[in-house]
DNA sequence: AATAAAAACAGTATTTATTATTGTTTTTGG
DNA sequence: CCAAAAACAATAATAAATACTGTTTTTATT
């Protein structure tokens, strides 16, 4: 049957996201974990990352900028999306039961969950007036 | 200047989305416009989708499935996503104000737009008692 | 209608994110 | 300690999307 083995690269894939509130990409969590293993192979970021997420150890959230982002907390919760830098954060609030009541209502099939993505400027960008421009060039994310 | 000059095929797959209830992909649009034009190229068709979008003439959206997809409907909505056939459709309800304005009293930075994703079974995954397979392969949309 | 510059095209090559394959190394239950 | 199974590194392959190049279409101006 399907034991599952220690690994000390997924122990330490795991600890980097849960060490970030920035929701790294895999390419950004293979940049990082080769400081502490140089050897180690994109692919095992890649599977590592999605047996985190069916472990529910991590989520696997989708924002709509063509990279899967890790979110080290597992609980539903809406994000936001910034159209300056890119960056991509946690909007402290409940998923709103209210809102998938509605949806229900006038929807015919069955709805199990939601998630909801926020856009708009964040506070670093709202405050540099060099948007449409500095930070779209991504990249720059570590 | 820029000048956009008219082109037929742009025409062509403008009207095929217009058609459209279900969200297709450059995928789709390419197969089914090639029938009108055998010779048309994907790229043609990826430009033009973009073109189209940033005219306001369609509107694209990402629904986490790791394609693009375009609806005719320009307007700000709601989206469902069938966990079952991974079809993809209009939720028939006005974007909530009240979520936009909790959201921006709860973060730190502007918040100017949000989408929301739901997730379940359609209609007709409802119905059948195959879920969690038959339909999973993708590929069959046209 | 003729014409020429700009835009759009078809065809092809390239990039990017991700998954699959293969042969070697690590882990772990007996 | 040992062998089966899992995980690994390295590399190849796939899928979606973009970029490049030389040709065809469009259209404004004659």
């Amino acid at each position: 049957m399907k034991t599952l083995k220690y690994s000390r690269q997924r122990e330490s894939i795991k600890e980097f996201i849960a060490g970030r509130r920035d929701h790294p990409t895999a390419d950004m969590v293979y940049t990082n974990i080769r400081r502490s293993y140089p050897n180690i192979s994109l692919g095992t970021v890649y599977r590592n990352l999605s047996l985190l997420a069916s472990l529910g150890e991590v989520q696997k959230i989708s924002c709509g900028d063509g990279v899967e982002r890790f979110d080290p907390n597992t609980e539903s919760h809406y994000h936001f999306i910034c159209r300056g830098c890119g960056c991509v954060q946690d909007i402290p609030m409940m998923p709103s039961g209210d809102l998938e009541a509605m949806a229900t209502k006038v929807f015919e099939g069955s709805i199990e969950s939601h998630t909801a993505m926020f856009y708009g400027l964040c506070r670093n960008c709202q405050g540099s007036g060099l948007v449409g421009n500095a930070g779209s060039d991504k990249k720059a994310e570590t």
